[in-house]
DNA sequence: TTAGGGTTTG
């Protein structure tokens, strides 16, 4: 059957069939008899309507439901999770919002795959029989009812001294409760409401459960017989006899759940009305700036706020207490790692995440030892003005990068402390969603229906997740200007996520090209040689034609047995050209020999070269033939020149042996000449940007792949030449705004080499290729 | 009675 509304709670319960009983939510168990039971909730959280794969295509839908009876506040597990499924899923998505109060019969139990992470409850609801059946009550708020005037509370500017008052107000600071002077605990506030007067508050009580359930600034207060006192010019509030106070999130359009210790407590249709104005009002205040700091935001030296999960803790000497959290974001610097012995930590092994750099280690001292000596791993965590100091580690070399610890100092300045947040809190919606995302981590995790894990991933339908590591995820979505070329089956993965992994090892990312070098495309042609590794600049055409013209000055022709030679003056006074074939090449076509050139200019042979495949410059030396400085090109080949390692290339050659050879290339040539051949390679330096880090990568081993084109082509064609800087044209447009580049997907080899004896991490860009257009 | 905010030992 569909959802079916109705206008206020009450209804609800004149729905409920007379063979139906209701049960409180934490009295469910997994033997609970569900056919004659039905609960009344409301919905915390709601999710979207997922299909899941696994099911054929079976349509689900996640809630979290809160048990609304404050008399039962005070037992644990009054959240749980519900799956409704098929049309069931898509009527309650159509049809309750998120505050909404439902009445759910004809469920079944199930244990909850979730319990060790969200700690709701040991089971979940599931809503999938045909007889399941919602009954829902919108939220919205109703009119004034009479029978609620029972309270009068005074706008905090008209406070008169001596008198007993009930305020509302929204929290602008607060300090946890800290033993007084006295016998009592105390709780110091300050609040303001829209008379913009801010107004301190202070309460005393022996016990600490007693004191306001006060989560964050912003939250709204609602304090009940208060005395009014002037102090310093100022008026001050301080608990009297029958005090109480309710708090509220302070976030606009949240659930209004009532927090409070009290055992009875007044709160109606007026109480809401307040708490929405005030809401209002103060999201225009800017009185909740800075909230939302997480481990992946925090910068050294920063006092924040922190909501998270503990995971572990550790005395480490009377005065100090290590507390070991997460957020579920991994922190951009090295976090600190403190060495605690396994049988000395309570709680689970924090390796998997310490390798991730997700675990923030906290260490607790002085006044707040009382609080973190009580906190069990798994209890949600909200720190106030903590610090984050760079550290270092034990042993570590002065130019090692320092660790980020986290402190807990003495005192409550600015309101520094920790305290447990209620699972079941609104404030702890988005946390719970991100540590979802993290759920393969948990090695303890009991998952008893793998079709049902699906649904976990799914956010939240109105959860905004801070810090949400996939950066631009709509604008880089479409097809990228590379394509990886790879098997690496490796889900891809961020810059600042790449800089915090450990080499070696492959990743695929997405990024924008931020720079490269060098700018002039032209130096990005290398020589390289592959035996001794060593890479130069092609020389430029000045140092090689100075080469040519020293040689050629007063150059007196060689006179080799094994050549015939032709001689011929030039126009310059004292110069003589010669041109050297081996004989056993005489009569052959001229694009089958092998022409030793004596005695020209590189503009010369250059010009020859157009008609003639294998020109070898050569010098004279008394009378015997030898090569030219390895600075110049050994051969000439076409619009090709090829170059030799000068460390590995023979010093000269002797009596060369041409016979066997039936096609000269410069492989031959190389081998006749006892030349170290060096390769052309291309060399680019690419400074990558995805908003979350960038990096240098270089393309270096696959640039041929990358552009599809050979760097010896390239050497010898402006055309290919053009073709490149077309490309980098494309990649990285003249004038444009990072913003305005493509993305694109890169394969990146992160690796580590020996840089004075210190081990460098660097990163190439590797099996990605341009997309032909 | 007590507190009445305003950054640090580790």
């Amino acid at each position: 059957m569909p959802v079916e509304k109705v206008n206020n709670s009450s209804d609800l319960d004149t729905k409920v069939p007379s063979c139906l009983q209701l049960t409180s939510i934490g009295q469910l168990t997994l033997t609970s008899d569900p056919s004659h039971r039905c609960v009344k909730a409301r919905v915390l959280r709601k999710g979207p309507v997922i299909s899941c794969a696994q099911r054929d295509g079976l349509e689900m839908l996640r809630a979290e439901i809160r048990e609304e009876d404050p008399l039962q506040s005070t037992t644990e597990h009054t959240s749980i999770n519900v799956i409704f499924f098929d049309t069931l899923a898509k009527d309650f998505s159509q049809s309750v919002k998120q505050g909404d109060i439902v009445l759910l019969a004809n469920f079944t139990i199930s244990k909850s795959p979730t319990f060790l992470r969200d700690k709701l409850h040991p089971c979940q609801l599931e809503m999938d029989n045909k007889d399941a059946c919602v009954y829902v009550c919108p939220s919205a708020i109703p009119g004034p009812s009479s029978s609620e005037a029972k309270y009068v509370y005074v706008p905090l500017n008209k406070l008169k001294s001596k008198t007993l008052v009930n305020v509302y107000g929204v929290v602008t600071f607060f300090k946890q409760p800290f033993p007084s002077k006295g016998s009592d605990y105390c709780t110091t506030l300050k609040i303001t409401d829209q008379s913009d007067v801010k107004v301190i508050c202070t309460i005393f009580c022996k016990k600490l459960e007693d004191h306001p359930l006060i989560f964050r600034v912003g939250d709204i207060i609602r304090l009940h017989r208060f005395k009014a006192e002037a102090f310093r010019d100022s008026i001050t509030l301080i608990n009297t006899f029958g005090w109480s106070t309710v708090t509220f999130n302070g976030i606009i359009d949240s659930p209004i759940v009532p927090r409070t210790s009290s055992k009875s407590f007044f709160y109606g249709e007026a109480d809401k009305r307040r708490v929405q104005e005030l809401r209002q009002w103060a999201a225009n205040q800017s009185l909740c700036s800075d909230l939302n700091t997480s481990l992946s935001s925090v910068q050294p030296h920063m006092y924040f706020d922190f909501t998270c999960q503990l995971l572990a803790k550790a005395v480490m000497h009377s005065g100090c207490i290590l507390l070991k959290v997460w957020d579920g974001t991994r922190c951009q610097l090295p976090l600190l790692q403190v060495a605690v012995p396994p049988d000395e930590l309570e709680g689970e092994c924090t390796l998997a995440k310490d390798k991730m750099n997700l675990t923030a280690n906290v260490l607790v001292y002085d006044n707040h030892l009382e609080v973190a000596r009580d906190l069990k791993p798994g209890a949600f965590l909200r720190f106030y003005n903590l610090r984050a100091l760079l550290q270092k580690v034990p042993g570590q070399l002065p130019d090692q990068p320092e660790h980020l610890g986290f402190h807990l100092h003495g005192g409550t300045v600015y309101g520094r402390g920790l305290r447990s947040l209620p699972a079941e809190t609104p404030d702890l919606l988005s946390l719970k969603s991100v540590l979802e995302k993290h759920v393969d981590l948990d090695e303890h995790e009991e998952v008893n229906d793998g079709t049902l894990l699906e649904i976990w991933y799914t956010p939240p339908e109105s959860i905004v997740l801070p810090n949400d590591e996939n950066p631009g995820a709509e604008e880089n979505a479409g097809p990228a200007y590379t394509v990886q070329t790879c098997e690496h089956n490796t889900q891809r993965i961020t810059l600042a996520q790449v800089k915090r992994s450990t080499p070696p090892l492959s990743c695929h990312v997405r990024a924008r090209v931020k720079k490269y070098l060098p700018q002039q495309l032209y130096q990005c042609l290398k020589l390289f040689c592959s035996k001794c590794k060593t890479m130069k600049d092609v020389p430029d055409d000045s140092a090689v034609a100075n080469i040519f013209l020293e040689s050629a000055r007063d150059n007196q022709p060689c006179d080799e047995q094994w050549a015939a030679t032709s001689s011929a003056n030039s126009r310059e006074p004292g110069r003589t050209i010669s041109m050297h074939v081996s004989k056993d090449m005489v009569g052959k076509s001229s694009h089958m020999q092998l022409i030793f050139i004596e005695g020209m200019t590189l503009d010369e042979i250059s010009v020859l070269s157009r008609d003639h495949k294998n020109l070898v410059p050569v010098r004279s030396e008394n009378s015997k033939m030898t090569r030219m400085d390895l600075t110049a090109p050994f051969l000439f080949s076409g619009k090709k020149r090829y170059y030799g390692c000068k460390q590995c290339s023979r010093n000269t050659f002797e009596n060369p042996v041409f016979t066997g050879v039936e096609t000269w290339d410069e492989q031959a040539v190389a081998a006749v000449l006892g030349v170290q051949m060096m390769q052309y390679r291309f060399l680019i330096q690419f400074e990558l940007d995805d908003v979350t880090d960038t990096i240098e990568a270089l393309l270096w081993e696959d640039a041929e792949r990358f552009f599809h084109i050979s760097a010896v082509d390239a050497s010898g064609c402006q055309d290919l030449q053009d073709r490149i800087q077309t490309i980098m044209d494309t990649i990285q447009p003249p004038e444009s705004s990072l913003e305005e580049r493509p993305w694109m997907d890169f394969c990146l080899s992160v690796y580590t080499v020996k840089d004075n004896d210190r081990n460098k991490v660097c990163y190439q860009i590797t099996n990605t290729e341009i997309v032909k257009q």
